[in-house]
DNA sequence: TCTGGGGTCCTAGGACCC
DNA sequence: TCTGGGGTCCTAGGACCC
């Protein structure tokens, strides 16, 4: 898209941002490769709770040899590496080719974490505004690093985002997509638009066009739902959404049919600001099979609220608002939540809460069970240390940025990824 | 894709207050 | 003791994202 000798005038001397969109290729799986070299170009399958028993497991990411064979994240480890020719299955199979046979790792976050910290240093060094999404995905504001300014027939920005992208592949040794646009939406479909090791460029005054056959989906804050109403009323491509009527959208879809339309015509104003401390901490896990064991119940339960009520601690965290998550066969997802009369930290009454908001259940088949605490309020020292870490431009309510999100390759990666809290990045 | 885990934001009704 | 309008908080559910 970032063609070539578009008209002089649109394209130099903008004021249009330049923001960045950088996801590192199939995290995990580089990162395994990372650490050990004989994974390159074999299929690997990185996932989790496989080996833990208590909850099945699914694949966090694969790598693409491993997409070859049909293995997709979220799905059961079991299905994944049956599809998957493992070396030792083709040890003893002479009819499988060794050079097919995969690799399966279990998640280590610790060491996703680290690897991570090293990118971000290398785009904190790059751009003055940055947004970490998880931990291997951000947005950077690189407006005042580069321009829009066309240069033998490409905009220096094009540059100036490859010299990003090599830095991560040489200083860090993994591969990222990286999307160029005036916006962060735009930016975040132009790094999806040709993964993996993509680099896809979108100048200012083209975003409407790039957008236009692209398939509805692909707006980032459209899901599989608004997809197929949208579809139902034949809008198909961001194109069609583009040209719908603002206000029948609104009717349908509230705010959020404005902001996907506002998108598809390549208008997003968010700035790329930090993402600010967690609005809410939780944990949950399933059953292998569903229970209506009470005893099992309650101990799960237990342990989650220890779990929770463990990490809010870390973060120096309290909390006002105690609940729980209990999805019943064949998905219902009930929650249930109390609101204290004031902030607590305290580990014991989060169990209690948490179990007294269970009885409710009391009798039902579970499929999985999960402990949240939320309305949070940071103690003073960790908040003293976070503002002078983080500076002025840092605020707790952000316009929200919980919109978009095409599906595509980003689906792939969609597993367990941990939250790539500020306290991963502080740490 | 019949379903793993950790998040965010939005909506809507009811309670309660003025 | 009939009732307008505005605001906030709480809870539950839904959609979406990574």
């Amino acid at each position: 898209m970032s063609g070539g000798e578009t008209l002089p005038g649109a394209t130099a001397d903008t004021d249009e941002r330049i923001v960045c969109h950088v996801d590192v290729d199939c995290f995990y799986a580089s990162c395994e490769r990372l650490r050990d070299p004989d994974l390159r170009g074999d299929p690997v399958v990185v996932g989790m709770g496989y080996e833990a028993g208590e909850s099945h497991g699914a694949v966090a990411t694969a790598s693409y040899e491993a997409r070859e064979y049909g293995v997709e994240s979220a799905q059961p480890i079991s299905q994944a590496l049956e599809r998957l020719p493992r070396k030792e299955r083709a040890r003893e199979d002479p009819s499988l080719d060794p050079a097919d046979a995969g690799h399966y790792r279990t998640v280590d976050l610790e060491y996703y974490r680290e690897v991570a910290g090293r990118i971000k240093a290398i785009l904190r060094e790059c751009a003055d505004r940055i947004r970490e999404v998880s931990v291997d995905e951000a947005y950077i504001d690189v407006t005042e690093r580069t321009a829009w300014t066309v240069v033998d027939g490409r905009p220096l920005a094009e540059g100036y985002a490859r010299h990003v992208k090599e830095r991560i592949a040489r200083e860090v040794g993994v591969p990222a997509s990286v999307g160029v646009a005036p916006n962060m939406s735009a930016a975040k479909v132009a790094s999806d638009h040709d993964k993996p090791d993509g680099l896809v460029v979108v100048e200012p005054g083209e975003v409407r066009e790039f957008f236009a056959p692209l398939p509805v989906s692909a707006v980032h804050g459209v899901g599989p739902v608004t997809a197929r109403e949208l579809q139902a009323r034949g809008i198909e491509t961001a194109g069609d959404l583009a040209a719908a009527d603002p206000g029948t959208l609104r009717e349908r879809f509230g705010e959020r049919g404005q902001t996907l339309h506002n998108r598809a015509r390549g208008h997003d104003d968010r700035d790329v600001t930090p993402k600010g401390r967690p609005k809410s901490l939780s944990r949950e896990s399933a059953f292998t099979e569903a229970t209506d064991d009470p005893e099992r119940q309650r101990e799960t339960v237990t342990g989650l609220a220890a779990d929770v009520a463990d990490r809010a601690a870390g973060k120096d965290a309290l909390y006002r608002t105690i609940g729980i998550k209990v999805v019943t066969p064949p998905y219902d997802v009930n929650t249930r939540e109390r609101s204290l009369p004031g902030p607590v930290a305290d580990a014991d009454l989060v169990r209690e809460v948490a179990l007294d908001l269970l009885t409710e259940f009391a009798g039902a088949s579970i499929r999985k069970l999960g402990v949240r605490v939320s309305n949070l309020q940071f103690a003073a020292a960790e908040q003293a240390r976070l503002d002078g870490w983080e500076g002025p431009g840092e605020r707790d309510d952000e316009n929200g940025d919980g919109d978009g999100g095409t599906d595509g390759d980003a689906r792939a990666d969609a597993g367990a990824r941990g939250q790539s809290s500020l306290a991963d990045f502080d740490a």
